[in-house]
DNA sequence: GGTTCAAGTTAGGTCATACCATTAGCATTC
DNA sequence: GAATGCTAATGGTATGACCTAACTTGAACC
């Protein structure tokens, strides 16, 4: 193996190298965000500059970059004030990795759309458990949104108010790791369903909406849950008969 | 918003391109896993070679590897026989996503915790529901490794089995989507606890994990959630005194 | 004949350099 | 003074060379 003149004896200089450039890189970038040393908005040095710091050449800071790019930690843009910006936060990753799941078949859609029911119905457990009443007006409003949406006949609006509400839901919650998790599943539940949308009529989708609003607002939180269950049982069994 | 050559008129041309090269990669192999031309095990072809088919240059592909990577959707090996090849779907990806939000200050560690709670719970009330009763063996497995670990004095084997007993209640719900966002919890929490990992009596940590695997075996879940939920309060609770 | 070792082959990893493309700001011009 | 064009900054792409790790092969040796 190395250098080893006796014959049992074990390495014993471990090796000089084994990560791959990018991956320092990537990981100095990281212990930087962790370190607080960089905060989101913060700008990192242009590429060329970054090479000479760092001693390695423009093709491995580049390949770090794609690797923060692609985990959401950094966005780059062109040109003159351009460069790479350490981003905010967003649902997109945890979206685009759960999708790759289910292209690879790790998950199916099947437990996809349970998943997301049951986090859903575990979200008004917790709201009805609480002290206080929960602010419903952005709820409302997302109610509202979609019956524009349904009146102007705008199916990419009512797609858009369609995932507000059920972001609404979560954010009743007041707990974002439940906000980013069910939101990434309505994503990809969206994206999945984008091919036969109005499979529901669209006074039978309004409805649903203003009971379980009405039933939410009287503090009917089993009744909201069984409202909810009902209407993503039928959602998502729209999927169904299409599907294989 | 067509051939208009009158005054106003507005860009005749659409643009060229918008996409980046190696994004473009990217989506073509993403679109042979989604028709199933590629599948977990398959190879890519060698990066000159795939840098030739596509007429773009190595670093494009490379780039577009990088992202893949990253992604968990392939991994790579040098050497005669290497090259890029399709991965099977792993929990690495969700972890390192969920991480990066905390990083981002998108997610608190508490709601990290809560929702982790939260989860765990829910599962049970799932498996509380089923008319079948639960294969309880791998829970008991892990339970055991935990006592071996402890008093072997192991504490890496200790965490690691604790990871198992977690993800072996997350598989009694038979949701696949679930067992990886929970297992992505607790790798994350266990990385968060890993400077103090004994601050609990070993005896304790065995009490509450029998008493806990023997309620399920009762079928008394509600008692089960409850010695569940008051452990994890206690363990996360023993990161928030250090904490800041 | 089988074991060992060394060279060859494959393919990823890195470097260096040049050039293209886009953006913002500044200068020029009418 | 507003449209136009130049310039510098910075990411995006293309080449080509070389290094390094891992597998293959075959020859030398026991």
């Amino acid at each position: 193996m190395a250098a080893n003149p006796s014959k049992t004896s074990k390495p014993v200089f471990a090796p000089v190298r084994q990560d791959r450039n990018f991956e320092v890189v990537v990981q100095r970038v990281r212990d930087k965000l962790m370190d607080g040393e960089l905060r989101p908005g913060d700008k990192l040095p242009p590429e060329r500059e970054f090479a000479k710091q760092l001693n390695v050449s423009r093709n491995v800071v580049r390949e770090a970059l794609r690797i923060l790019e692609n985990a959401g930690l950094v966005r780059t843009r062109k040109g003159a004030h351009g460069g790479a910006f350490v981003a905010p936060g967003g649902t997109a990753q945890m979206t685009q990795v759960m999708g790759d799941l289910i292209l690879l078949n790790a998950i199916s859609l099947e437990d996809l759309f349970e998943a997301r029911t049951l986090l859903l119905e575990m979200v008004l457990d917790k709201v009805g458990q609480l002290d206080h009443p929960p602010d419903l007006e952005p709820l409302a409003n997302a109610v509202e949104e979609t019956r524009a949406a349904v009146m102007a006949g705008d199916s990419a609006r009512r797609v858009a108010a369609a995932r507000d509400f059920y972001h609404q839901i979560a954010e009743l919650s007041g707990n974002s790791a439940l906000v980013f998790t069910t939101n990434a599943q309505t994503d990809l539940v969206q994206t999945f369903l984008r091919f036969r949308i109005s499979d529901m009529e669209p006074e039978d989708l309004i409805n649903s909406r203003v009971a379980f609003l009405e039933m939410l607002r009287e503090g009917k939180f089993e009744d909201a849950k069984v409202e909810l269950r009902q209407h993503l049982d039928r959602v998502h069994k729209s999927l169904w008969s299409k599907k294989s």
